[in-house]
RNA sequence: UCCUCAGUAGCUCAAUGGUAGAGCAUUCGGCUGUUAACCGAAGGGUUGUAGGUUCGAGUCCUACCUGAGGAGCCA
């Protein structure tokens, strides 16, 4: 028996005998010399079986396996320059585990597909080269947001997915029938909960699925999506800022850092992430709207900024924009207004570079009990939903604040997709329910 | 929800209102270093659905279905 390994590890084995067990990616012939391409989900490596080397009806399984064939490849590694990855396998065995029959091969051939179809076949269509790479992208950008916080003293405290009532507004939320004394709703944000629990462990955050029921269909919205959300005891505006700052700082060093090789398979100008360093530009709303007065935008002060908009404001900048201070009037409930100017909120937007848009949206909360039951009963919300709420304004309020990252649309940058629907394994979208 | 565009072979696409075609995939044959391998041959079609105009419709008209891009809304 020999040493079991995978294609990333391959490289260790030089000149040993090992087992891969996989798929066949692809297969060239040349007569008496064929070229396996093995796919294990750790990379992908060419083989090399040849005719005068191996027993004939071996040689003959070999030649006819089909694309995606699960396949136990014993063989030894070599290292070869002509090889993609830097080492090959000569094959001494192949043990077939499925062949896929010839007629019903492998929808998803190695060449051009277009997107119904692919989007059709998604549950096979994470195999490929590019898929593998985001998703490896994608577990990256998780895996650092998570530390990022784990590491700076905050405390994961996950939200719930059922809740009571809207955080927002209730055109945009899914209605589940079940639970008996009420209509629950699926969540659109954990960030009311996350204050409650921000009061108790100072800080704290939830990452987890998001549901919004919007009509949109453009590149950039899910029906289902993953966002991080922080929230901070004592913290204020610029409290928040910074760590978003920080967040991201540390998100793109660790993705150019541990996914180098799946940033080049998706063809990634890296040096326009290298570019992402603190301090972010920032700007107010206010001059925001000046510049984009000046570049043609039909924007009004008070308006809140279209698709286009954003890209005008982010293209004249190599790193991530910050605008605050936006009219309270298009900010939620619970934003704080800016103490000297009330009809500006302490919020703030993260217009990623490029042209990605909002990846960031958060601010300061009100603190004060008066004022938010002002803006619960401007906003015409049943105050009997929000007792609770409101008990967190009663019992030892502070100033505090927080921000929702969404993981697809920083996916989409961080690897510059076209759309945010290649960022998650299964996307959910207003025509896209399956697989 | 609204606007725009598109549905032709398993896939990606051609076809002036006049005989439905190519590349890839599949099958058969050839090739000992291929990199979306290449070369030769074969099979493969209710042109999204239903009507209509016309001597004749993949092509023009109407409705519907499906999808894509965008808008508004948002992360």
């Amino acid at each position: 028996m020999h040493p079991r390994t995978t294609i990333a590890e391959a490289g260790r084995h030089a000149g040993e005998t090992v087992q891969i067990a996989g798929w066949l990616y692809n297969l060239r012939k040349s007569g008496k010399i064929v070229f396996p391409i093995l796919r294990d989900g750790t990379g992908l490596m060419q083989c090399v079986a040849v005719k005068s080397a191996l027993p004939e009806a071996l040689f003959e399984t070999i030649k006819d396996l089909t694309q995606e064939s699960s396949i136990v490849v014993t063989g030894k590694v070599r290292a070869d320059q002509r090889a993609a990855g830097g080492y090959e396998l000569d094959v001494e065995d192949i043990q077939v585990i499925q062949r896929v029959p010839e007629s019903d091969p492998y929808p998803i051939t190695p060449k051009e597909h277009g997107i119904e179809f692919l989007m059709d076949h998604r549950h096979l269509w994470l195999r490929s080269q590019r898929q593998h790479a985001i998703l490896r992208v994608r577990h990256e950008a998780i895996r650092a947001v998570r530390d990022y916080f784990d590491s700076h003293g905050f405390t994961l405290v996950d939200t719930p997915i059922f809740t009571p009532a809207a955080c927002e507004g209730t055109t945009t939320l899914f209605e589940v029938n079940y639970f008996e004394d009420a209509k629950a709703y699926l969540t659109q944000s954990g960030q009311l909960y996350n204050e409650a629990t921000a009061m108790a462990f100072g800080k704290v955050y939830c990452f987890g699925p998001t549901f919004r029921a919007e009509k949109s269909k453009t590149r950039r919205h899910l029906t289902e999506f993953w966002m991080v959300e922080p929230e901070m005891a004592y913290a204020d505006l610029e409290e928040v800022k910074r760590v978003a700052e920080e967040m991201v700082v540390f998100i793109v060093g660790r993705v150019l850092e541990n996914r180098r090789e799946e940033l080049r398979v998706l063809e990634r100008d890296v040096s326009k992430l290298e570019a992402v360093q603190a301090p972010f530009p920032r700007m107010t709303y206010d001059d925001a709207v000046k510049i984009l007065q000046s570049k043609g935008s039909e924007i009004e002060w008070g308006g809140d900024f279209g698709g286009t908009d954003e890209t005008l404001l982010s293209e004249d900048f190599d790193r991530p924009l910050m605008v605050d201070r936006y009219p309270t009037e298009i900010k939620a409930f619970y934003m704080q207004p800016d103490p000297g100017r009330p009809e500006v909120a302490m919020g703030v937007d993260v217009l990623a570079p490029e042209g990605y848009g909002e990846i960031i949206g958060g601010g300061q909360r009100i603190h004060d009990p008066e004022l938010l039951l002002r803006r619960l009963e401007e906003h015409q919300l049943p105050k009997e939903a929000f007792d609770w709420y409101l008990d967190l304004r009663k019992y030892g309020t502070v100033p505090h604040g927080g921000f929702g990252m969404g993981i697809e649309r920083c996916v989409a940058w961080l690897c510059g997709l076209e759309h945010v629907r290649e960022t998650i394994a299964f996307p959910r979208m207003l025509y896209r329910l399956r697989p």
